[in-house]
RNA sequence: GGCCCGAUAGCUCAGUCGGUAGAGCAGUGGAUUGAAAAUUCACGUGUCGGCGGUUCAAAUCCGUCUCGGGCCA
């Protein structure tokens, strides 16, 4: 059976919403969220219940240490032979998640690009970014007519792979551009829907849920071991909390609001995947 | 009861010598092919607490009232 994707932003139901669909199409749930990967961040990163995944067989939660780092090509990796595997069962995959870039090379593929490399990023970040850019400008002038120039992260990205490929980076994701035209008619999904006072309110009790639930503790325990979470939301908001830096209230005000500014950039990269069916939800259902 | 300080955007506040107001945060829209829960761009009209007064002109000066906060009784 042909894979199912069900996406929209964070706290909108896609756990829900998957497991329902899971039972219709007789299926088997992957998942596709960055930080639901890590094991050890279940509840900060909202990961299925363990009563949520008793139902229905549940993949690629918490299959990385928290001391590993994921990219999208990783994951790719990761979960192209799991869908396979499923799809071998006679089952079908429900691929689940809110992460945009992710789902999107597993849908559409990758580019022929060099992987990110730490240390030449590190060299990068050390130096001024009119630097980055006036570098780019020379070795692809193209790439950095059409890159966000105050971006850092995009200009250091097109000007690695440009020192790592020896090519011109706009050359490489030309190549890739012309493949993708016709993928997406043949890819089916759902993309959740929300009021954003629905949808606002929706978080706000996650958060307190969260809070109240152990992910002090989680991020107590977490960060003795890996400090790769400093831009997971929630972890470094509950880390200045247990340092004693902010109160309660203030914490979990920081976490809706980071929280809520995430859920709006996941609407707007979902809103361009035209082939994502919109599924329209009014509940104000509690999670 | 007396005196002092405050009242300006949803919130916290700035506003020089009077020339009808602007930052941060929040919010909204966008970008986004190997860091993506990341990164980044754009968007600022609001009875300047109310009512009077002075002035060509008041958020700004004067009077008064209301509501906070403080000090003295």
């Amino acid at each position: 059976m042909d894979p199912y994707y069900i996406c929209g932003p964070t706290a909108s139901g896609k756990s829900a919403l998957a497991l329902e669909m899971a039972r219709k199409l007789n299926g088997e749930i992957v998942n596709a969220d960055a930080f639901q990967l890590y094991r050890g961040l279940e509840i900060v990163s909202a990961a299925p219940s363990e009563e949520e995944r008793s139902v229905v067989p549940h993949h690629l939660y918490g299959v990385l240490e928290p001391t590993e780092s994921a990219d999208a090509q990783l994951y790719v990796k990761l979960a192209k032979p799991v869908i396979e595997e499923i799809q071998s069962r006679g089952k079908t995959p429900i691929i689940t998640g809110g992460s945009g870039l992710y789902l999107k090379f597993l849908t559409h593929g990758a580019a022929p690009l060099p992987t990110g490399d730490a240390a030449l990023r590190a060299e990068m970040d050390a130096r001024p970014l009119e630097e980055l850019v006036a570098e780019l400008e020379s070795l692809d002038p193209v790439e950095a007519s059409r890159t966000a120039l105050q971006n850092r992260r995009f200009v250091s990205r097109a000007l690695e792979i440009c020192i790592l490929s020896g090519q011109k980076a706009s050359d490489l994701r030309d190549q890739w551009e012309s493949k993708t035209a016709e993928i997406s008619s043949q890819l089916q999904g759902f993309v959740i829907q929300r009021t954003r006072e629905d949808l606002h309110a929706r978080i706000a009790l996650r958060t307190r849920a969260m809070l109240d639930g152990g992910a002090l503790e989680e991020v107590a325990a977490l960060s003795k071991i890996s400090n790769n979470f400093e831009k997971a939301i929630g972890f470094r908001e509950i880390r200045s909390l247990l340092a004693g830096e902010t109160d309660r209230g203030t914490c979990e005000e920081l976490i809706n609001a980071a929280t809520r500014q995430y859920a709006k950039r996941q609407e707007t990269w979902f809103r361009r995947e035209k082939w994502l069916e919109p599924k329209v939800v009014q509940d104000f259902s509690p999670l």
